[in-house]
DNA sequence: CATATGTCCTGAGAGC
DNA sequence: TGCTCTCAGGACATAT
């Protein structure tokens, strides 16, 4: 579940891997079927073996190497993916290798226990065409005017909106929750029911709990899965006011309790009492 | 165009 | 103990 704070985390993590050059780039041997990658493993090698990391960014939910060539290396963590600089949590489920030179990091590793991350290389317009064009503003970087543009005329549930990377890129479906439930909003409620005050409220909380969650270095939830890039879990989880809390005592009013309910197919956690609906 | 749904994947946990 | 079943949800292909 790698949202924008998680992604965050892990650029921050792997930032000193700039300046650094790919003198190799492998699959790791694994049992488990291979995750997507394109171009072929042989094709990415010969056209980023040699190049300098010109930079490490954050594209809503995805980690980004650009090269000097304009090349740029697109991974995406989706549900168990993680980015590292240390020993991964095992070698089981190591899926990439970059090999370093001119680094004080000697490798840098793409690790995904379940597998639908990907890791693609794309050309500099190859990229802008086909991946930041399908890109919404970031959660982080929009205003609260821009954030209510981009979804008052929408007839769905806000709840199932703000998931939807091409409008506001970044937000999943944990902090999807944290966020409608700060902002006091029913996550069941339709975008264009929504009032100017209310998407006031729900830019303010996004930006707070991003960011907050940013300085927790994201949420380790049950599985233990999410690391950032030394492989050492964040702690924002303890944090969370609705996600994964059903059936406890709403810790904002003391009086409601937190119900789970499932939208689009994914939990959705909300207080009854708190969030107008 | 907007929106809804099925699919991919593995490990954890429940139930027997 | 070991088997089967269900569930978790990111992005995308496909359907309406």
């Amino acid at each position: 579940m790698p949202e924008l704070p998680e992604v965050e985390t892990m650029c921050r993590g792997i930032r000193c891997v700039e300046g650094a050059i790919v003198s190799n780039f492998r699959k790791a041997p694994s049992r488990y079927r291979p995750i997507t990658l394109e171009p072929t493993v042989a094709t990415i090698r010969r056209r980023i073996r040699g190049q300098k990391i010109e930079q490490v960014e954050r594209l809503g939910k995805r980690v980004i190497l650009r090269f000097e060539n304009g090349h740029r290396i697109v991974m995406e963590p989706r549900m168990t993916g993680l980015v590292l600089i240390e020993e991964p949590p095992n070698r089981d489920h190591l899926r990439i290798i970059f090999e370093l030179e001119e680094s004080l990091i000697p490798e840098l590793y793409f690790w995904d226990k379940r597998g639908l991350g990907t890791v693609r290389l794309y050309s500099e317009k190859e990229f802008d065409e086909k991946v930041r064009s399908k890109v919404g503003p970031d959660a982080l970087e929009i205003s609260a005017d821009e954030m209510r543009q981009q979804f008052k005329d929408s007839q769905r549930e806000v709840k199932v909106a703000l998931l939807d990377q091409k409008r506001v890129a970044g937000i999943g479906n944990l902090y999807a929750s944290e966020i409608l439930h700060r902002a006091k909003v029913g996550p069941q409620r339709k975008c264009s029911g929504i009032s100017k005050a209310e998407w006031g409220r729900i830019h303010q909380a996004n930006v707070d709990i991003l960011q907050t969650a940013i300085r927790y270095e994201g949420s380790t939830l049950g599985d233990g899965t999410y690391r950032n890039a030394l492989n050492d879990p964040g702690s924002y989880q303890n944090e969370h006011v609705v996600y994964d809390r059903a059936n406890e005592t709403c810790l904002t009013c003391k009086k409601g309790t937190i119900i789970r309910i499932v939208q689009a197919q994914r939990s959705t956690f909300y207080c009854k009492l708190c969030q107008k609906r």
